[in-house]
DNA sequence: CTGAAAGCGCTAACAT
DNA sequence: ATGTTAGCGCTTTCAG
């Protein structure tokens, strides 16, 4: 039987107000009493118990984070950013799966409600008014990772999508390329998707380029449909000797596709991705990319849930974090 | 303010106790009377307390999983696999990153306990007495997966990594290759290195290619320290036309070290890896490698970890799942 | 079949 | 400075 306040107490010789006290506020024990309280905590190995704790502060002390998709690296390094926050500020976080299934993910709020997580974060997904409603119902708070929304007053942290891209694209222009591709992930529910495409045609716009404002084809997050994706893109625009992806793991089903078709990359085309997975440091060639801060956006997005718990706002709404383009092996001069 | 069992009560005038019971033995009320109380739950979108039922129930339907590494590919699969389960059992997850840091760790059992999770899965770690130790004192029970212990009576659910190994060198010899180098876990707290050596030892002995028993150079866990052995390992063995690796991602090191030599895979080398990644078919060329079943034994981890929760011991102790060699582009005849 | 009441382990207000 | 006590929301005897 896990001990209790009462078994401290007993060792003690003290009642257990003054356990309390010791654990709470020390320094309203008198030194004799509080050293043999800890001394009895010690020995009895004494944890106090999460549920009666739970169930006075109406706190859990724990934040639930809600991802797409845990086989794609990009939120490993959320997570960890995350859990690091976390820990620095007292939570323990419950990392939920959602597979891109909405019912899956109602499932999951449900149960975060349930076990009255004081806090969750969104990732990448765009909010629906039925994750709202029940977010709002349930009075959860919660922030948008690598998202944000137009329509509800909700805390994010992101990068600059528009600008990110905008920069990868121009300095595909800078390296001489005129026929420039473009491989972006489907609008239909997606966040980033759109700000993307506006980055590639504002690049491609200020250089004269807009003749390629129609050579983008979309997929659906994994490599595989990026395959496909360079298929199409490349049997209607034979011309191009450039594409940009949204993703690393498209720039390496582009690659891919490409290498099976005998073009070189880079010698023939030049292929930039987005994200700066560690994978792109893997693979060959290595990957010319955008980086996004994961770590940070990770840790940013606990600590500002953190603020909206405890003070029931934040300072900024919407926090834009850093970008930066890498410039690896998958790029030439053309 | 979340509604109690009391607005539920009031609402459909009856007392808490038949509300607790309409939850619990529905059965035991009266039609009337159950039908009022579903339906003022149902406007309320009454949810029982967790803090409360746990504090009676002591259980807190939560399951913990332990991993040290959360960018590593190898354990997404898992991940998928343990929440899958999770989701049927009626359990929660709660995943921690230990950064395969001991003392985080430890940290995280402590956090466990006192959130009082039901069990832990361990995933790939070593049990060093301490945890073992640590672990009984609170009374968790856990499971270990991917690695086993030969010192305790611990459940656990892995491969034969020995077989596994033996497998994939076996199919190198096949393949005419008669040098043959392996780039391996380093020992120190690895409970699958050992094994795979053997395998590999094992395979060389049956063709009589015990020269390249001591062709292997180690690395820890990352890409980077693959490129690095295969370095070592090319500096001293050139006549290697053949490398095991352990991993998926050493195999990438090692092909991406030989590229940088202008080494072919699989023209001049061939490469076999570990793990079946994602990854594995994304890389150039693709890997040929052994398959692990890793969303099974998340899987049947989480439900031997329910076994053990609710019946205090498992059917089987150690538990083995099928591995299969998956041949694709890095191996050729030699 | 149903209600009243005890109690899970803890904190905080109230006494002393 | 410290002990006593009333709950937090729920389940579960125990009566009726």
């Amino acid at each position: 039987m896990k001990p209790t306040i009462r078994d401290v107490a007993k060792m003690a010789g003290v009642s257990i107000s003054t356990v309390s006290r010791v654990m709470n506020t020390p320094e309203s024990v008198i030194e004799s009493k509080r050293v043999r309280v800890q001394q009895a905590i010690e020995q009895l190995q004494y944890q106090p118990n999460s549920f009666a704790r739970g169930l006075i502060y109406r706190k859990s002390f724990t934040l639930g984070l809600l991802i797409p998709d845990i086989e794609n690296m990009y939120y490993a390094g959320i997570i960890r950013g995350m859990q690091d926050a976390c820990i620095k500020l007292g939570y323990s976080l419950m990392i939920c799966n959602t597979d891109r299934d909405k019912n899956r993910l109602l499932a999951y709020i449900d149960a975060f409600h349930e076990k009255q997580v004081d806090g969750i974060v969104f990732a990448s997904d765009v909010i629906f008014p039925e994750y709202y409603e029940k977010l709002m119902s349930c009075k959860i708070p919660f922030v948008l990772i690598s998202s944000h929304s137009d329509e509800y007053e909700v805390p994010s942290v992101e990068i600059d999508d528009e600008k990110a891209a905008y920069d990868a694209v121009k300095f595909l222009i800078e390296l001489g390329h005129r026929d420039i591709g473009m491989i972006g992930f489907n609008h239909e529910n997606s966040i980033s998707g759109p700000p993307r495409y506006q980055g590639f045609l504002r690049a491609l716009h200020e250089a004269g380029l807009d003749h390629n404002a129609e050579k983008i084809r979309c997929a659906a997050h994994r490599f595989e449909h990026a395959y496909d994706a360079a298929h199409e893109l490349f049997t209607d625009y034979p011309e191009l000797t450039a594409v940009f992806c949204v993703a690393d793991e498209f720039a390496m089903g582009v690659i891919s596709y490409l290498k099976d078709r005998n073009i070189l990359v880079p010698g023939q085309v030049s292929v930039v991705g987005f994200d700066n997975l560690r994978m792109a440091n893997m693979f060959i060639p290595k990957l010319t990319t955008i980086s996004q801060p994961m770590y940070e956006m990770g840790y940013r997005a606990a600590e500002k849930l953190h603020e909206l718990v405890t003070t029931g706002s934040t300072q900024v709404l919407r926090e834009k974090l850093e970008h930066k383009l890498i410039v690896r092996e998958s790029s030439r001069q053309r």
